[in-house]
DNA sequence: CATCCCCTAGAACGAACGCTCTACCTAGAG
DNA sequence: CTCTAGGTAGAGCGTTCGTTCTAGGGGATG
């Protein structure tokens, strides 16, 4: 079937999209150890064949995949929070606000996508350890720009763009085992704050 | 031998704490699902019958407790920290440097004694969620109270300590995913920045 | 029509999982 | 001594794990 489709029919998303799009969200929900691969082909409606066929590293190669696509998920609320607004402030609690928003939708289960994986695998799965390394470093080098656009010094603006994200992080996960949004926005603007007294 | 030592011979702790102090250390270090229970017990040097004979929960059961010995321990650097100085700023940087050299220490091993577990368990395991949510808590009040020792408002208090608990959890996960001390210290040196403000 | 290759299909493997169960050991009470 | 009971010991249950492997389906090309 290629990528051709044939005429006006289902351009159904292929096979491999299928397979890294339910990793990534079991992934998210059950964690590397809790999600099996038969799982996995089964919610993404593949046979184990086609898993390990487009997969042929097995397991850790799919958490791989699914954790750069998580990367891309994060790093698109993550612009479109930081370019929501002139004003600093107001981008930074867009974010958070998002991110409140995304979590209780699912019910409080869709935290960010990528922590728990890396968590698991820490120091025992060296591929899915440097895609966890590259999200990092995106989602970090988008922050830095735009603190660099508000007119934050280049220094300050690396290290404050790194305080963000894990402070993002640190409250996302606090919110979902509190089942409440109170930790997102109580960092929101803590942050905002923290950030206003760099630019005076 | 229940709890009575027979002479002057080894105290060697009881098998239960050996069982909860094992359980601690694998959870923190590979997760609910990627710890066994034969592994617990291997490790523990207990056998299978002593910990279904403590913990007829079940592995559940066993997680709980674990959590709540891990609550203790983070509460225990916590209050360290945020005790060894006069000065509200020095006593937080003080606990990200207690963190940063536990962590390094155990080769970037030994983050959040909770977090994996916590995620992982989420919306499926009432009795661990409730371990999870007493044990923020309970590090949430420390901080609480310092931060009113320190002259901040009642409102403020709270809703700062929770964004520092939240943020040192964000920097260790940072940390221990980037294997850098890095993170806690600028986390450390941004939550002093903050929590300055409101003390002119 | 035949040929090719990408992809699908799922049975089968050994290992590990959480948990149950019976048997046994041993210290203290009567 | 006997009796009791808290604790130890590990074989074994049914299930699931990640992975391998062989066989077949079906457009595109000759």
């Amino acid at each position: 079937m290629k990528t051709a489709v044939k005429s006006a029919e289902k351009p159904t998303t292929g096979t491999r999209e299928r397979i890294v799009r339910a990793t990534s969200r079991l992934l998210q929900r059950q964690g590397y150890e809790g999600t099996g691969i038969k799982q996995i082909s089964r919610e993404a409606e593949a046979t184990l064949g086609s898993v390990y066929h487009f997969f042929p590293g097995g397991k850790q190669e799919l958490a791989a995949e699914a954790i750069r696509h998580g990367d891309e998920e994060f790093a698109v609320l993550l612009r479109a929070g930081l370019g929501s607004s002139e004003d600093l402030a107001e981008a930074v609690t867009a974010c958070t606000t998002l991110l409140a928003r995304e979590l209780r939708a699912s019910d409080w289960q869709d935290g960010c996508p990528i922590t728990s994986t890396a968590l698991e695998t820490v120091g025992r799965a060296p591929v899915i350890e440097q895609a966890v390394a590259e999200a990092f470093a995106n989602w970090r080098a988008i922050v830095e720009e735009r603190l660099r656009a508000a007119g934050i010094g280049p220094e300050d603006s690396r290290e404050l763009a790194g305080t963000v994200i894990s402070t993002l992080e640190g409250a996302e996960l606090a919110a979902q085992l509190a089942r409440s949004e109170e930790p997102l926005h109580a960092s929101g603007r803590h942050l905002a704050r923290l950030l206003s007294t760099y630019r005076p």
